[in-house]
DNA sequence: TCTGGGGTCCTTCAGCTC
DNA sequence: TCTGGAGCTGAAGGACCC
C-alpha cells in the first residue's frame, strides 16, 4: 500500500515473501488530473503554476475544473464563479471547450483500448480497466498502471493518475487518495486497513445527504460503519443503499468492469441568465432545447419514448413532469409537442422561472424502435425534415438551419453559433 | 454563498391487471 | 360479483456522481 514509483519492471512492488502488492489486484481506476484545466494548458503553458479554473461564463457559472494552484486557494469544482473570484482575485478563468476535452478524451481511451478490451468509461476524464487479460503480455498491474501513466503523460501531454486494488471501489479510492500524478496499489490483504480509518463520505455512494443521517446514528468513519448491524443500516437509508453500504465497508463489491452498452437517456436544459415569467419565452426554450436533444438522439442512432420536463423555480425547487408515448420518437416536433403540453399542463402562469430541461429516455436502436403512425401525422414527416436540416448542419455547421421561430431577432444576440438568416427547410410549424 | 449541466440509480406511490 | 394481494409499469422526486 505504499505510494512509490514502480520501475519499468515493477521489482519494488515485490514482498519479502516473493509475492507482489498487486498480486489479485486486476483493476484499475484511471482518472485524469484537473483534466478540463489539463487539456487548456497544453496550448498556453505560460498559464502553468497559476491558478487556473475552467468554468461557466455569466453571473450564474460555475467551476467546473480548477488546477492544483487554485485548489490551494480552496477554489472547487460546482462551487460559484462569484465565489472562487472572491476567493483567488487573481484566478484566470477559462471558457469551457467540450469538443477540444472530447477528443483529448478520445485519445486516452484509445490506450486503455490499447491495453485491454475491458475499459468502463465513467465519465470523459476517467475510467476502470480490467487488465486480467494483459498480465501475461504486458506485466503485472503495476507494471501495466505505469505504462499507462507515461503514455498519457506522452501521447496527450497531460498527467493521470492510477489506483489498483482487487475491486472497483477500492481502485477509486486508491486513486482519488494518489491524487495528482500518482499510482497507488492497494494489495487484497489490506483492503480493510486501508478502508476503516477513512472518513464515511470517501465511500462511493455517500453525499451530503447520507453523510448527515450517518452521523446522526454516530457512524463517522468507515470502520464504524463496518461495526453497524446491517438491519439499522437499512432501516436509515433503504434497503439497497444499507446493504451497499455494508458490502463496501468490508471491501466486498461485486461489480466487475462492464462495457457500457450506451446510453439510457439524453437530456438538454439550461439555467436563465436572469429567470424569465414569459410563456411565450418559456416556449421557445422548450422548442430550442427539443430540437437539440432530438439532434443528439438521432447523431446516436437512437431514438425514446418518455419525454420529461425539468422546471426549476426562482427559489431552487425543482419539479419534473414525464409522458410515455404510444411509440418511440427521434423528432424534435414530437418531443418539443409533448414538453410543452406537459408545461402548460402546470398551470403555471407567470411564475418565474430559472431553468427549464428537456430529456428523452427509453432509449432504443432507431432501427429496433417502434414508429407508429398517427391519424394527424402529415404526409411528409417531420422526421424527413429534421434529416434534412441535419445534412444541412453536417454542411454549413451546427444551429446554421433552425425553426424560425429561434432565428434571433435584429436586436437580439446570436447565442447559438449561427448565422441566423437562413430560413428553415423543415415544413413551417403547425403550431407554437 | 448561492448554487451548471449531463447523466444514473433508487424509492415511493398510484393505477392497472390477474 | 366482489375483494384483496401480488406484480408490473409509469410518474415523480431525490441523491449522487463527474
Amino acid at each position: 500500500m505504499t505510494q512509490a514509483d514502480v520501475s519499468a519492471s515493477g521489482d519494488s512492488r515485490v514482498a519479502h515473501d516473493g509475492r507482489r502488492e498487486d498480486d489479485g489486484c486486476p483493476i484499475l481506476h484511471v482518472d485524469m488530473d484537473a483534466f478540463y484545466a489539463s487539456c487548456e494548458l497544453r496550448s498556453r503553458p505560460e498559464l502553468r503554476g497559476k491558478p487556473v479554473i475552467v468554468g461557466g461564463e455569466g453571473s450564474r457559472g460555475v467551476v467546473t475544473a480548477a488546477t492544483y494552484e487554485a485548489r490551494k486557494y480552496g477554489v472547487h469544482s460546482a462551487m460559484p464563479m462569484s465565489r472562487a473570484k472572491r476567493l483567488c482575485p487573481q484566478l484566470v478563468v477559462l471558457p469551457p471547450d467540450f469538443e477540444l476535452y472530447t477528443a483529448v478524451s478520445a485519445g486516452v481511451m484509445a490506450v486503455f483500448r490499447d491495453i485491454t478490451p475491458l475499459v468502463e468509461p465513467l465519465s470523459l476524464d476517467e475510467a476502470f480497466l480490467d487488465v486480467s487479460g494483459s498480465i501475461r503480455r504486458l506485466g503485472p498491474p503495476a507494471v501495466i498502471a505505469e505504462q499507462i501513466r507515461a503514455r498519457v503523460h506522452d501521447e496527450q501531454g497531460i498527467t493521470c493518475t492510477v489506483g489498483v486494488a482487487s475491486t472497483k471501489f477500492v481502485a477509486k479510492l486508491a486513486s482519488t487518495q494518489a491524487k495528482p500524478d500518482g499510482l497507488l496499489v492497494v494489495p487484497a490483504d489490506r483492503v480493510v486497513a486501508f478502508l476503516h480509518p477513512l472518513p464515511v463520505g470517501a465511500l462511493w455512494g455517500v453525499g451530503e445527504k447520507t453523510e448527515e443521517q450517518l452521523t446522526r446514528l454516530g457512524l463517522r468513519t468507515v470502520g464504524d460503519i463496518a461495526h453497524t448491524p446491517v438491519d439499522t443500516l437499512v432501516r436509515a437509508l433503504g434497503p439497497a443503499a444499507g446493504q451497499h453500504l455494508a458490502a463496501l465497508a468490508w471491501g466486498r463489491d461485486p461489480r466487475g468492469v462492464e462495457v457500457p452498452e450506451g446510453e439510457k437517456s439524453i437530456s438538454n436544459e439550461e439555467t436563465f441568465p436572469r429567470d424569465v415569467d414569459d410563456p411565450e419565452v418559456i416556449h421557445r426554450e422548450l422548442l430550442r432545447l427539443s430540437e437539440k436533444v432530438a439532434s443528439r438522439l438521432r447523431r446516436a442512432g437512437v431514438a425514446g419514448r418518455t419525454v420529461s420536463i425539468k422546471v426549476r423555480f426562482a427559489d431552487f425547487s425543482t419539479i419534473t413532469r414525464s409522458r410515455t408515448l404510444r411509440s418511440h420518437t427521434d423528432v424534435g416536433r414530437e418531443v418539443y409537442s409533448t414538453a410543452r403540453d406537459l408545461y402548460d399542463a402546470l398551470g403555471l402562469q407567470r411564475a418565474r422561472l430559472r431553468l427549464v430541461g428537456v430529456k428523452v429516455e427509453g432509449l432504443v436502436e432507431a432501427a429496433d424502435a417502434t414508429r407508429q403512425m398517427l391519424f394527424d401525422e402529415p404526409e411528409l414527416g417531420w422526421r424527413e425534415a429534421e434529416q434534412a436540416v441535419d445534412r444541412a448542419e453536417a454542411r454549413f455547421g451546427r444551429g446554421s438551419v433552425r425553426p424560425a421561430r429561434l432565428v434571433p431577432g435584429p436586436e437580439e444576440p446570436d447565442d447559438h453559433g449561427g448565422f441566423g438568416g437562413i430560413q428553415p427547410t423543415a415544413p413551417r410549424p403547425g403550431r407554437g
